[in-house]
DNA sequence: TGCCCTCTTTTGAATAATCAAAATCACTTA
DNA sequence: TAAGTGATTTTGATTATTCAAAAGAGGGCA
């Protein structure tokens, strides 16, 4: 049966699995992602694998079959929906929609969901910029570039900012850095492990290593 | 631990209690509104006992403590909302809103609700015609007369839709018995078991006992 | 080559919720 | 008051998910 903690692996399979689309995925990371000791995410493997929507390789790591991928991307849908939904229509802050959608998520019928994508508009991309799959589960697979590692003198604009943690993101907004919004690339100091943006309106924003990161960019075209 | 399974207990024993305030639930009756065997309902009901959410009588039956009431109403609170957001602001039909509720009301936090509410500029009904529990946990009372009840020749308005099958609900609004709505009491013949109304539009629907006692009333004032 | 370290799997146990079926209780009714 | 009836409780099992801790596998290094 599809649970919602089948749900919940087979989207964390997914999304760890996009870090190294190559490789099968170590239990070890599952079981971190999912916060549950190695046994468990083990236990629930050969589940998943009975299920048909994962490839299991005892001792070598697993990979999700299409059909799981296809759950996992019908799980996303609804997640980044909810998220757009509660942001746009509820009024929510996009520090706190992560935490709530992930339990919606579970929850909203596919005819909820149709209803709450059509009043906004059928939109591409979540708060965060993530983009929204197709009902049919298709997702747009653009690389995007990191902060940290554009050239001086550049300019981009804020195409995702990918952390999910509440604070990370309050500080964001703060500081203006929301998808969409264009800046240009002050300094980068490798050594000092800083860079150092200018938005347009003319505020500048220093950020190390680990936060530039996490902010991507899409190179501004024109 | 608050499952959502001990949520829906909870309730079903709230709204079975409503039709015999004054005498304990029997475990018969909770068990074939939760569509369980009876061994469940009685493990299940230890359980709530245990918790502080029921006094259970062996062999007597149950009443919800104090406690119990608040969650119950805390639940159906949740329910009458999401009810009356499904109609207002996504456009469901009322008669498919029940279903969808049922789920989601496990699922939304305080936050989306409270959100929800204010959208909505704080309903006091839900689209059959509930009343809505405050977030304190208060409730209204007004005793409804059934349309089966009334005397021939009086006017009412509809207060409430007391069922929540689709194919029934599709069956009133069809027919525009929908709250709020206002009519008069044509004819009543108990030998028949049917009673006529008449619209304001002009248009008339007769109804047997068993539909005439879904459809609550209020007496027109004025 | 053998030991060690890390990762993974196995084993045994727990919790929540359920069912099927046997046992028990309480209440009529003859 | 004994038997019967219907509701309720008990007992034994099952499924899903989890943890703790023991066991196993494989690779690296001395």
């Amino acid at each position: 049966m599809i649970t919602s903690t089948v749900e919940n692996y087979v989207k964390q399979i997914y999304l760890q699995q996009q870090e190294n689309p190559a490789d099968l995925l170590p239990m070890g990371k599952l079981a971190t992602a999912m916060n549950v000791v190695p046994g468990t995410a083990t236990a629930m493997v050969k589940a998943l694998a009975d299920s048909g929507l994962v490839d299991y390789e005892p001792r070598g790591g697993i990979r999700l079959t299409h059909g799981g991928e296809q759950l996992a991307l019908h799980v996303l849908r609804r997640h980044r929906i909810l998220e757009s939904f509660l942001v746009e229509i509820l009024g929510l802050d996009w520090s706190e929609v992560h935490e709530e959608a992930e339990t919606l998520e579970h929850a909203v019928s596919d005819k909820v969901l149709e209803r709450m994508d059509h009043l906004m508009n059928r939109p591409q991309y979540d708060p965060h910029g993530d983009p929204i799959p197709t009902a049919k589960g298709q997702i747009s697979h653009i690389r995007l570039m990191p902060l940290s590692d554009m050239a001086p003198g550049t300019s981009a604009q804020v195409a995702r900012v990918a952390d999910q943690d509440a604070a990370f993101l309050r500080f964001a907004e703060k500081n203006g850095l929301l998808p969409g919004v264009k800046f240009s690339l002050i300094s980068s100091d490798s050594q000092a492990d800083a860079v150092t943006i200018r938005l347009r309106n003319k505020q500048t924003i220093t950020l190390g290593g680990k936060a530039a990161e996490k902010i991507l960019v899409r190179k501004k075209t024109g």
